[in-house]
DNA sequence: GTCTATAACTCGATAGAC
DNA sequence: GTCTATCGAGTTATAGAC
């Protein structure tokens, strides 16, 4: 019973409690006492609720990989100019992992211990086609506009840069003493950052 | 009994299959039961060798996270122009890398989980000081010979661009049908693209 | 050093009262 | 719907023979 709001139905306190411990901890990690405790309920009522731990772990993992990807999916299919698609990723990209940083590490664990069961449950359900984004990036390079670059390398570099630093946080944190506001100002500054960066490295 | 070699000390079967279990699993994903199968040898034998599994398991973390930091280190300090250690540092780092392509997850992990065992063990045997690094950066601003960019910012990017697809593989194997020797390659390339990605970035 | 057998314990899941 | 009590499978760890 650490942070169960009373007016809470019993399932939101439930999947409350599970985002964090599943976050947190992984599937393996995670126990279902844990999960009870942090709701403030008792475990046969996960069950009642859920049925069991790896269908509760579904909702969670799926959630999660849908706060991650689809407004991705948007700007990579917008009409934006490439300069202002990298703007427009880089910043909102980093706002909504500023909102969950610990969802990224959580969510490429489960696509790692299981790719197949990512495949099968996430691809219909928009996860990101950059295809869009790679044709207008071999576009502008037809067109002169910018330096002859991979499109692929281009975007690993972009989701890199985004993504990455939330996962090494513990060590920047203890090898450059960076507390968390400190951490938090980093990665807003990084929103303009990491798009001056990228249009540097491919403009004429 | 899958690949013990006849040769190969008890010991060292056991670290042997404790790594490849470990790393694909985690600590609380492992079960001494697979490594035990993994090195062709019964449980019992584990416990006789390294008296339980968190003992085992420090021991594989201990040294993947010294494959993955140290060299690096040594990079950083070398006397090199900064141009030619943003490429040594790339070509480096991601052949490391593809010799242990999954150990980056694995220690990024383990380091989210227990920050505090990693410093109390790592910090003290080497792990990477890039001061030296990012002073040689600052120097290169002052001189006027590449633009304005925060140090940190900088440090952050290739280590990013190096480290993070190779954390991300499953998602461009199931998403862009990039198979394992297509996946090979593309890191290849890396090791002079991102090279070349972060020289254009910064240069005037 | 290496094995078999088993003790001791953890944890997911269920039965059944209220 | 929610709880207490408990079962039973799976796991770590140890005892003891060889």
């Amino acid at each position: 019973m650490v942070k169960a709001k009373k007016d809470e139905s019993a399932e939101e306190k439930i999947l409350a409690a599970a985002r964090k411990v599943f976050i947190s901890k992984g599937l393996a990690g995670a126990r279902m006492q844990d999960i009870a405790d942090e709701a403030g309920i008792n475990k046969a009522l996960l069950h009642y609720y859920f049925r069991n731990k790896e269908k509760l772990f579904e909702v969670i993992f799926l959630e999660s990989a849908q706060k991650l990807f689809p407004k991705i999916n948007f700007i990579f299919d917008s009409d934006l100019p490439l300069f202002e698609k990298i703007e427009t990723f880089t910043a909102e990209y980093i706002s909504i992992i500023l909102e969950s940083p610990y969802v990224p590490l959580f969510v490429v664990n489960e696509i790692n211990r299981d790719p197949d069961m990512f495949f099968d449950k996430m691809v219909k359900s928009g996860f990101p086609k950059p295809h869009k984004l790679l044709a207008q990036v071999e576009e502008e390079i037809k067109k002169g506009n910018i330096k002859r670059i991979h499109p692929l390398h281009l975007l690993m570099n972009m989701i890199s840069m985004c993504i990455f630093p939330f996962m090494a946080k513990p060590m920047l944190s203890k090898r450059l003493h960076i507390n968390d506001s400190q951490f938090r100002q980093l990665m807003e500054e990084r929103k303009k950052e990491v798009a001056r960066f990228v249009i540097d490295a491919i403009k004429k």
